[in-house]
DNA sequence: CGAAGTATTGACTACCTTCAAAAATTGTGG
DNA sequence: CCACAATTTTTGAAGGTAGTCAATACTTCG
């Protein structure tokens, strides 16, 4: 087992935001960056600000006592991150590559998604759409074999990152293969042979660690669902 | 592998929900039952309706094409279920002991939560704590061992429902032992077996298939996640 | 009481993990 | 810019946990 040791962005005594800027200083808690591995925020920390991801991915993640670390999510630009249904977060929150996030209080964001019709339903339906992103999430942990899960990764990066067509089949992967083999249930190992697998089948190339080429889409897509 | 093959309360070839009641007689609609293995909607179906679980406890479940399945959650009394971001149900649902609901048509029910800030904070606190309880489901599909997800489980099913002291350590589990294998990501074999493993170690009594007696929580407790 | 469905138990197997080492990549100071 | 250390990734061999297949026991329901 393998346990990730987090680096706060920034060392302080005071029971601050990891970015470390003034608390009454309103626009410039407008945007923050984050460098690579940098941490937003922890499990129990207080939840008093939502951020909105502008640039870079973000990895949510939980851990047991033991260092068994499950990965929640990622997120990519134009996602929202840190809503709690109490006054704590229940997760790890790190940068997973340098990002820009834009930073909102807690308590004016909620009332002003209150206030306004037509956010809220853009929030609950953002709400909706991420549960049953979750519940596809629940079938691949469950219920999959390891190149079923690691297939099912690489289609859905896809999907959520190249819109452009003559890109499509270049996927780029910030995140490391710990963090892969985290959020997929299984090991680095595993990850590893089982791209390399894929890379021998001729249905992906890795021109580089963070870099897959997808040759054959339909290929992939199908075992995605229905292994080999 | 296996396959349950839910039947519809009522045969039908209007497209009707389930409860096969008039649309619009209001007040026929506000509440339904459902039999025990009765379907409320399935994956695909127009979800018109979102539910209230006010007796029983309801399974939601994704398939794979080939039989393939993942119990996301059971439903208890004070819950909702059939909110979905599009149109769609995007997963299928089912009643695994006898229940009553309420009914709310979709569009009303998003009114009325549009229209009240205070029902509004309610439902999306709601929908963060249903978050945060499918991350921790998450953390146990990807990395728990067997007997710490069946522990878990245990755990979870008696915190939700006992809240009387005296019955707290009498669990009744309505589902059968295929849906908790697939709620865990195991087979009902291995289910058994560890249930069976609980109790020769006397953390737990069976007095017959759908109760448990939990002789020992706190061991059951350690158990949960840190398997021996 | 018999039949169908469900749960338990047993024997064997397979997939993934673990442990270990080599290869590749990244970072750092001279 | 290169050399060297640290980290990350890949590959290999061995082992274990949970899955599969199969038979028996138990429950439910007509």
């Amino acid at each position: 087992m393998y346990v990730t040791s987090p680096v706060k962005a920034f060392e302080s005594d005071i029971p601050m935001p990891v970015f470390g800027l003034s608390e009454n200083t309103q626009e410039r808690l407008q945007e923050i960056s984050l460098s690579e591995g940098d941490s937003l925020f922890f499990d129990g920390d207080d939840a008093d600000y939502v951020y909105e991801v502008i640039k870079g991915v973000l990895r949510s993640s939980k851990v047991l006592m033991d260092g068994r670390r499950q990965v929640v999510n990622f997120c990519y630009p134009g996602e929202m991150v840190g809503i709690s249904h109490d006054s704590r977060y229940h997760f790890d929150c790190h940068a997973v590559s340098p990002a820009k996030l834009r930073v909102y209080r807690k308590n004016a964001f909620l009332h002003d998604v209150a206030s306004d019709p037509e956010f809220f339903t853009r929030l609950l339906t953002n709400a909706a759409a991420e549960m049953n992103s979750m519940q596809d999430h629940f079938l691949m942990l469950g219920r999959k074999t390891a190149m079923e899960k690691l297939a099912s990764f690489l289609i859905a990066v896809m999907e959520r990152t190249n819109s452009d067509c003559r890109t499509r089949d270049l996927i780029e992967l910030p995140m490391k293969r710990s963090d892969i083999a985290d959020f997929l249930g299984m090991t680095i190992e595993t990850v590893s042979r089982n791209l390399t697998r894929l890379r021998k089948l001729g249905v992906i190339d890795l021109p580089s660690t963070h870099l897959v080429q997808v040759l054959n889409p339909s290929e992939l897509r199908s075992m995605a669902e229905n292994c080999q």
